[in-house]
DNA sequence: TTGACCTGTCACTCGACGGTGACATAACGT
DNA sequence: ACGTTATGTCACCGTCGAGTGACAGGTCAA
């Protein structure tokens, strides 16, 4: 050894004792601790802050461990994937199959997708990232939204004739995209179009809001308006 | 000189003879150069792909130039933010002026929106940097934006009370984030929902939609159900 | 003509990143 | 007790982007 400059490399922990003891050797631990870290950096840095380096720094393990482990960054971002990221689907589908009519049952959908977003940073994280790459992550995530997306679609249970007049999934897609680019929004502003985004009250505005456009369009002129007894 | 690698720098033009004439020397030709550069760069690579290196190798230029006429990648595009990116508010104001209902204002007004986040992808990518950068451009660009809107907000004409009692802001906010969301969407997965984001097909519907959904709101119950004499 | 200034070129530093080879040592089966 | 393997550490490499200092060749006024 030529005792060079212990420069070290960049990757190295730079937070918690590492020396003092060897921290006994244990790969699913250790696996479990990047696994933990990917989640940690997505939420406070963004993806864009999201790398080896990065990973392994916040992790307090050599980087090299990630590609033993999981061949790298892609590799890393699959078996994240893997976990539960947006839990909370079952929440949004007992919100759908309440009983009562397809209206309220879009509203309170909508609803429940709103807190869904901001009670979930990573995953707000990675949909930002959909935004402007494509990886394995992303990937599969979005297909498990697509899938999720047109599955609550159907069970709103909106009579056929009515979801064809109304285009049903492009009016969706519309409210479902504005409250999720809202939520995206807040990181970098305080407000869209005058309404504030960052607050419980700016929240609640826009949930009524996306409910009452919902109810506008399943309720309106032409809708069956007889009190709905639906499955 | 010690003759070495010849390996220059990365921001070396990599495309165009620069080496034949000297090409006269005019520092405000330079700088348009540049600035078009900036635009072009944004188009086709995205924010992530604008940098002093590869602003001056688009350019054909040397990047100590950059630092010269504009103190830097701020400057310039603060530059550049200075011309009319966004060149289309015109269009959709007069939309919303036509003499029609509210409900139709909006609808128009609405669907020219989309419209015009198709027409003009380096906009877009403004916008789509906006959603995970604070810097003089997007500031600049978000504040323009945010005072135009709420502008073709109060010009859609609606009466107050029934503006309140709606919400407007909140709706129109839903509605133009997720028109929005879905154009930049485009660039990273062909559907959303279900829907297809990139196709005219699939545009046409989110804009009736879109419009739809404008309407129910503001011709829903309690609205003013008058014939109304459209065009 | 000459000197000051301006435009543009080039070579270089610095730092961060992804990625790899070589090594030390703990854990474990024999 | 021993050798093998797995776990973890460390020092590197190449690349790329931001930023800077030095310089060559025009331009123009005195």
């Amino acid at each position: 050894m030529v005792t060079s400059k212990q420069g070290a490399d960049a990757a190295r922990a730079s937070a918690g004792p590492r020396k003092g003891r060897p921290e006994p050797r244990d790969r699913e631990a250790t696996r479990e601790r990047i696994l933990a870290a990917v989640g940690r950096v997505l939420a406070r840095d963004g993806f864009s802050g999201l790398g080896v380096n990065s990973v392994a720094r916040e992790a307090g393990v050599d980087k090299v461990l990630i590609y033993r482990y999981f061949g790298g960054i892609e590799g890393l971002l699959d078996a994240w994937g893997e976990g539960a990221v947006f839990g909370s689907a079952g929440r949004r589908r007992a919100a759908a199959d309440a009983p009562s009519s397809p209206a309220d049952r879009a509203a309170a959908a909508l609803a429940a997708y709103a807190r869904d977003l901001r009670a979930h940073p990573e995953a707000l994280e990675v949909m930002r990232w959909e935004l402007f790459e494509e990886n394995v992550l992303t990937r599969r995530l979005a297909e498990r939204r697509e899938a999720a997306g047109l599955a609550g679609l159907r069970s709103l249970g909106v009579p056929r004739a009515r979801a064809a007049a109304v285009d049903l999934p492009a009016a969706a897609a519309l409210l479902s995209a504005g409250l999720l680019h809202v939520a995206l929004r807040a990181r970098t502003a305080p407000d869209w179009l005058g309404v504030p985004i960052r607050t419980e009250a700016g929240w609640a505005r826009l949930e009524r809001a996306a409910a009452a456009l919902a109810r506008a369009l399943l309720e309106g002129p032409g809708a069956p308006r007889r009190p709905e007894v639906t499955p």
